[in-house]
DNA sequence: CATCACAACGCAAACGATTGCGGCCCGGCT
DNA sequence: AGCCGGGCCGCAATCGTTTGCGTTGTGATG
């Protein structure tokens, strides 16, 4: 006599352990999760245990978000994929996710706040238990009604103006400081910036460091050398080096508010016939991949992409833990990386 | 007398837009859902449109997907999204999934088969409808028993030998035929292959129509002048043109299996002292971001990365409609970009 | 007038887990 | 013997939707 082997097409069930433990769903529910366990005998836990194991029964997540309105997943608000630099980031925030046993769900913003209302509607409405958010800008009504309704977030790169949140993001004073003294140590003194969107605190920090670290180095601040982008983007970057040299402005360095920036006047000087550093050394920020591959590679401020990844996930993980806890923020420390884009001005 | 103003802190429900509507919450359900709308009276669907738009009400997909098994969610599995290919093909995907009403959760599986099982196995759990792959190798025992557990898929750039599955890729045979053609008309005779990893279907398809194209070219085929990558990757790509060249074998210039591993050559050019063009040609694949600005600039194959993230989803939305329609693949053309990394091998 | 068809809607049972509460049993105490 | 207190465990409600089925009411028909 055979045991009839009645074939499941759906996946195992929690009462499925239950009836094959001989126990009542409810038990097995309290045995199967480590907080719960001690609430049942030893011995039946195990017998729960290896009913689950032997017909491998996995807990659905969906109908446990319900009861609970939990989900072990949290969001990840990007403004553009695109960009190399959020990768290696998105890395660092996995790899401190996943054994913490979360799951991270990446939405792309475009940079479209319309979208990104959106698409945070829509993790929210998936019960995500918290947000990491590279996308925040200086005024940012949406992010201040989030924190306002009590949803957990670390913001990365960039902060809003007048809320406390916790953040983490490369030292943009101590960089800028490191790119306008090599440039100085090299004997520029005329030294222009093209500094990121000023609604961005990366922005208008990174602006501000750049006044800062000029006077420092006894080089003036001359206001007509800072010209702003609209965008952290290569065609920004061409367009204000355009304006630029266009204005009859004399330089013969440009700190860029970032690697792209950095890149977009590669183009201008193809463009002009110019070269790179015989005519203008440029600086970039943040590192990117394949810049040491670059004509020329570009010089630039390395901020450690996956360690940003790594804290903004540590702290998201803190304030999950523990709501209540005052919001740190964590600065990283930044290295100036030297290649072939930065030389002596021309004599 | 004023109405009792309850403040909920929960999020509005349907039982909340029924009582508003004065109907029962399975009246409330129907008139929202356009599918079942015809089965209430224009009427009262209207009410409850206007009561659920009153108090905004959004359905919740955890409840509705525990109910339904659906998810309106479909998964993204990438080997790596540092790899600067994967964005832009992800940005295709979302702008076709999201007007029909999908999100994609896209996962990383680092290249490594485990991580891949757990983060699909977890995908599934959370009810995806399909799922996106781009991470096939030939033998991928993995994706068969999915296939034969009737997981909707669709694989892009790579293929599993022996199943049939909706893909879509680039026409590899005259991607590589059009990079032959190219170096042979510059004059060269003697050209290596730089192939990727001969467990992906990608890297035997390039392999195969390099020997094709030599031979067409009147090149002859010389198998001393195939290497294999074990690896999609820069450092790969170094490993296997300095064993090339330690090999003794003679050539002027070479066919990458993608743009990585040609910029890996650039890496044992500097080591050796070796000029790209003038030493040595080189001609990469896939076109990603940035290859005009390096150093040389790279000639390549490009493929519509944008576009087959587009196609990739119109296909996963076909399978879902109709889980029967015969798999289609779809084959995009590639062409040539021509930038400074080829030039007539040194007389 | 009795019957029937059909449109419109309500009832209640799912989906698969979690959890407050109460019941049972057993050992120890007075 | 009676009582109390835990330790274990089961009961049943609950999370928010969807959906098969049954009920009601209405107009048309023989």
């Amino acid at each position: 006599m055979t045991e009839p082997r009645v074939v499941r097409m759906t996946a195992p069930t929690l009462r499925d352990v239950a009836q094959l433990a001989g126990v009542h769903p409810a038990t097995a529910s309290r045995a199967l999760n480590p907080q719960t366990r001690p609430l049942v005998n030893a011995d039946t836990a195990r017998k729960v245990l290896k009913a689950a194991e032997s017909i491998g029964y996995q807990p659905n997540p969906i109908a446990r978000s319900l009861k609970t309105s939990r989900s072990s997943t949290v969001g990840l608000v990007i403004p553009d994929l695109t960009n190399p630099l959020f990768p290696p980031i998105v890395r660092g925030i996995e790899d401190v996710l996943t054994p913490a046993g979360y799951n991270a769900w990446i939405v792309n913003t475009d940079n479209d706040p319309g979208r990104e209302e959106t698409q945070i509607e829509s993790l929210r409405s998936r019960q995500v238990e918290g947000l990491i958010v590279a996308t925040a800008r200086r005024e940012h009504p949406l992010l201040v009604r989030l924190q306002q309704h009590g949803v957990r977030m670390v913001l990365i790169n960039r902060r809003v103006d007048g809320i406390e949140l916790p953040s983490v993001a490369a030292d943009d004073d101590t960089g800028i400081a490191l790119a306008v003294a090599h440039l100085a140590a090299l004997g520029h003194t005329r030294i222009a910036h093209l500094a990121g969107p000023q609604q961005t605190s990366t922005g208008v920090a990174r602006a501000r460091a750049f006044r800062h670290a000029m006077i420092d180095n006894g080089l003036g601040d001359d206001p007509a050398l800072t010209v702003e982008c609209g965008y952290w983007s290569e065609s920004e970057g061409a367009q204000a080096l355009r304006r630029l040299l266009d204005s009859g402005a004399k330089f013969t360095a440009v700190v860029a508010g970032n690697d792209l920036i950095a890149l977009g006047c590669y183009d201008v000087f193809a463009e002009r016939g110019m070269t790179c550093p015989d005519d203008m050394s440029v600086i970039g920020f943040n590192e990117m991949p394949f810049l040491d591959k670059m004509r020329p590679p570009l010089t630039t401020v390395a901020i450690p992409h996956y360690e940003i990844g790594v804290e903004a996930a540590r702290l998201l993980l803190d304030t999950l833990d523990d709501p209540e806890r005052h919001p740190r923020s964590v600065l990283l420390a930044p290295s100036l990386v030297v290649r072939a884009s930065t030389a002596p001005p021309r004599g």
